[in-house]
DNA sequence: GCTTCATGTAACTTCATATGTTACATAAGG
DNA sequence: CCTTATGTAACATATGAAGTTACATGAAGC
C-alpha cells in the first residue's frame, strides 16, 4: 500500500512557510520539499478555500499564511485536505448481502471507528504552533543558524 | 487511495469454511467471495505457513481449519498476513535532515503509532468464534435456511 | 500406470491513485 | 507589454492490490 503523505506535506510547507518572510512562491517551496511548484499548488489550492492561506499573482506574489499558527490544528489541515481516507484496510463490497460478510465488516467497522476517532482526537489537539515551537527547539539545541539549518539541499 | 481488503477477504473465506463440512477447494471459496481461486491460494499461503489452515492436494482435496475459531484472533489473522501497513498516510521522507520535516514526522508518529496500537488491540480482543456467533445470530434473526443464506449468488 | 482433481507458484495484465511533468491561460507588478 | 506569479487541464510515471493465465506438483481413484 503506498502511503499518501499529503499532510506530512502540508505540514511541511506550512512551517517553512511561517519561516519565511514575505510571501513565498511555489516554486521556493517546492524546492524546499524537492517537488513540483504545480504539486504544491494543487495541495494549497484546498487550503486557500478553506482560508488558511493566501495566494497572490505577479510580481513579490506568491503564498502567505491567512492565520495565526495557534489557530489552526493537525486537524483542521487534514480537513481542509478533504478528509482522505486515514486506513490502509477496508472492507470487501462484493457481497454486502452476505450475513458472514455483514458480521465481518461489523466488527471490523468498529475496530477502524475507533481507530480513526482516535486518530483525528489526536490531530485536533496539536497545533501548529506547537510544531513550530518543536522545530525552534531543535534549532537551538543544534545550535546552527537558522539560514544554514532551514536549507534542505 | 485504494484500500487494502485482503484482512475482510480472508476472514469471509475463514468464516465460510467454518460452516463447511470437509475441505473446501479454492474454487468453491473464490466462487463465495466472487474472485479467483488464484486470489485465494495466495491469501490462504500465509496462514498455511503460521498453522491456521491446512490444504491437501488430489481429490477430496482443499481447506481446512487447523484450529478452532475460538483461538484466533482478527489480531492474529492481520499477523498472518504479514502485518500490512495499517494507515493509510505516512510521512514524507525526501529531506529527513530536514528540522522541520523532524519535527512534523515526530508530531504525526506519535499519533499515528497511538491509532495502529489501539486498532491492533480491537483487533485482539475480537476471535473469529466471536464472528462466527454473530453470524449465526443474523441468521436466526432473518429465520433463513442456512443453505440459501449462505449462497452468495 | 494413467487420468483426474486439487494445490503451488511464477508471470502477466488490469486498475486505482498518489505523484510528477508539460503546457498554456490568467492576473498583477514594473 | 513584458516579466513573474498563480490556476488548471492534460498527460506521464510509479506503486501495489487484485485478477488472470499457464504450467508444475502431488494425491486419490480407476
Amino acid at each position: 500500500m503506498k502511503r499518501d503523505s499529503r499532510l506530512s506535506g502540508v505540514l511541511h510547507v506550512l512551517l517553512h512557510m511561517a519561516e519565511h518572510s514575505g510571501p513565498a512562491t511555489s516554486e521556493v517551496l517546492a524546492k524546499a520539499m524537492s517537488t513540483n511548484p504545480v504539486v504544491i499548488r494543487r495541495i494549497m489550492a484546498g487550503l486557500r478555500e478553506q482560508g488558511y492561506v493566501r495566494s497572490e499573482k505577479g510580481h513579490g506574489g506568491g503564498w502567505t499564511l491567512a492565520r495565526d499558527l495557534a489557530e489552526i490544528t493537525l486537524r483542521d489541515i487534514y480537513d481542509a485536505l478533504g478528509r482522505p481516507s486515514l486506513l490502509a484496510m477496508g472492507n470487501r463490497t462484493e457481497a454486502p448481502g452476505c450475513l458472514v460478510e455483514q458480521a465481518v465488516n461489523t466488527a471490523l467497522d468498529k475496530a477502524f471507528h475507533d481507530a480513526e476517532a482516535l486518530l483525528l482526537a489526536r490531530l485536533g489537539e496539536v497545533t501548529l504552533a506547537a510544531l513550530s515551537a518543536d522545530f525552534h527547539a531543535r534549532l537551538t539545541a543544534r545550535s546552527g543558524s537558522l539560514t544554514t539549518e532551514f536549507d534542505h539541499a
